[in-house]
DNA sequence: ACATCCTGCACAGACCCTGTACAATTCCTC
DNA sequence: GAGGAATTGTACAGGGTCTGTGCAGGATGT
């Protein structure tokens, strides 16, 4: 009881309270009859203690499981742009995002996007990763993927092409990224069934983060992914592919801008994969060849947000294959506050 | 007995208490009766006293194993202030060495490790990060990197240069494993002022996992450690080294096992760091060149364990000299409260 | 022999539990 | 917009539980 006082940060008073008036955690007892919390009920005392800090009302929030409650910390800073997030909520309430929201998305987004910035300048990871933990609390995943994540690669890479910025620096800002990527990631990522999505890089294109980028978008559309990273041969992706049953493949090709072989490159993938395995590539080095490899079957997409729109589409589709017909009860359509 | 009451601090009615009560642990007997205390116990009491002093209740630690206590502690130890009495004095001590049966350790490292090439074959990143968290948990963090991580990579490895393994295999295997490595030094970084070591791999060496190992070792020796990354210019390293304020440079050098110009490399990295700031590299790449480098003034180690005790005499040597004079190294801080 | 260690028992203070109450807000209705 | 109802954080008392410590009487070991 203690510990989970000084962990969370709460009375004891209130923490008795919650639980009686809202059951917000049961916590097991011992034989003497003291309260025995589990680590998953400090995590969640943590989600409620700062959703409401962040102006929710205890009984709405209590009862909702760890996936909505982390989600709801997500969105808040507004951006009720559905996120079609699969979130297993079997119970008909929705959550109600109370509008309380204050706090541009613009201005808070340029805001972390300026704090990270200025930790990568001052090389010191821990800044950093802080700063995007930050942007990542306030933001919904859209947002910061879009508004924070996007720029602040973008830039990162500016400087660097420009020769503004060390290469040590680059590398300590970039391993920070690409962990944040991974958490991302890994905590959006659906627990219930969901079609699986091979993201890589193809051969010889050794930038990863449009990958990641690409692998976090399509994990907020439910999607399960399986990032098999950059630099592999067609025949490779196809292998695995295969192997775990994907229903699609997203690549990303980025910095040698003039690949004469990706053309090649994926019509290879292309041959090697069944038909009904979707191929789409993102990413400038593709920008040149959208023609070429339109013919070859496979979809270049100029931005996220094809992908983002296109990936949520062959979710629904898969979904509605899944079910028989038409949408289930319990489904995936996660409620819009009107 | 008297032993491990000097060495832990705790009451000798107490541990009888504990014993009686919790079976924390479970000394052997002499013939006579008396109780014969392992290396293993001591380690377990004074964890438990930690953890007894954070605010846990014996109770509920008391039959956790080594390794949940070690995560335990590093997971609520932030925000550790009291340091109140100054413990023990637990100078001039001199543990009999009971060799005893040491419960299995590597036979539990080799399931662990075992686990972790099943989960990597079926190509299951989920389960792979499952088997690691689990190593974590059970082994001390020495023993999981001597003894699940390193011959893991190594297998790996070796699979990898045969043809035996999938690159796509391979390259998921290796991002989990990164990832594991970060967090793991992130978790075993020190919140307490340290010395800072510089991590990464000359220009032209992209396997980073050398590094990455390396700095999880100084990690747990007490430095704080910032990974520059791989593949890095020695001025670049240099520049880092200097920004930050690094202490010691520690490098790896895995695979173009002949590259020519690492000598020359080191040699600029020496000129331009001052005097004081060791260099060490470890690395079969390295160590073709242990003579040159030597001559160069940077140290070749064969092993993580040279590195290991060499970091630790480096920290030792800088606590002492931030001091002042004598001033126990690990004051620990027992009983405080309030 | 003498200090040390063993077992079993007992106990006091710190800690936690339940139930109830209460003040400060916020929400809603008239 | 005033007043009542609901919400929510906090406090207190009485009683049970947890846990560190001390003591008596006997055994151990050097």
């Amino acid at each position: 009881m203690r510990v989970v006082v000084r962990r969370t940060g709460l009375n004891a008073s209130l923490l008795r309270a919650w639980e009686r008036r809202y059951a917000a955690v049961e916590p097991g007892r011992s034989d003497g009859g003291q309260r025995l919390y589990s680590d998953h009920d400090v995590q969640k005392l943590v989600l409620l203690r700062d959703l409401v800090g962040a102006g929710h009302n205890i009984s709405q929030v209590a009862d909702l499981d760890m996936g909505e409650l982390r989600l709801l910390l997500r969105r808040d800073g507004r951006g009720d742009v559905g996120d079609g997030t699969p979130a297993p909520t079997a119970d008909d309430d929705f959550i109600e995002a109370r509008p309380r929201a204050r706090l541009h998305p613009e201005s808070t987004a340029s805001s972390h996007l300026a704090a990270c910035m200025a930790a990568m300048h001052a090389m010191d990871p821990r800044a950093l990763e802080a700063s995007l933990n930050r942007a990542a609390m306030g933001l919904s995943p859209v947002d910061l993927v879009d508004q924070v994540l996007v720029p602040l690669l973008t830039r990162i890479g500016l400087l660097w092409s420009r020769g503004e910025v060390r290469p040590a620096t680059e590398h300590v800002a970039s391993a920070v990224v690409r962990r944040f990527l991974d958490w991302l990631l890994e905590t959006l990522s659906p627990r219930t069934p969901a079609p699986l999505m091979l993201v890589g890089t193809p051969a010889g294109h050794r930038h990863e983060f449009g990958s990641l980028l690409a692998a976090v978008v399509v994990a907020v559309e439910g999607w399960d992914v399986l990032n098999v990273g950059p630099d592999l041969p067609a025949t490779e992706i196809a292998a695995a592919a295969e192997t775990k049953n994907a229903r699609m493949v997203a690549l990303s090709a980025i910095h040698p801008g003039d690949d004469p072989h990706l053309p090649g490159e994926l019509r290879a993938l292309r041959r090697e994969l069944p038909d009904d395995v979707d191929v789409v590539i993102g990413g400038p080095a593709a920008a040149r060849h959208a023609d070429a490899l339109r013919d070859v079957g496979v979809e270049y997409l100029p931005s996220l947000e094809d992908l983002r729109s296109l990936s949520r589409n062959g979710f629904l589709a898969w979904t509605r294959s899944r079910n028989g017909d038409g949408a289930g009860p319990d489904s995936v359509n996660w409620p819009q506050d009107t």
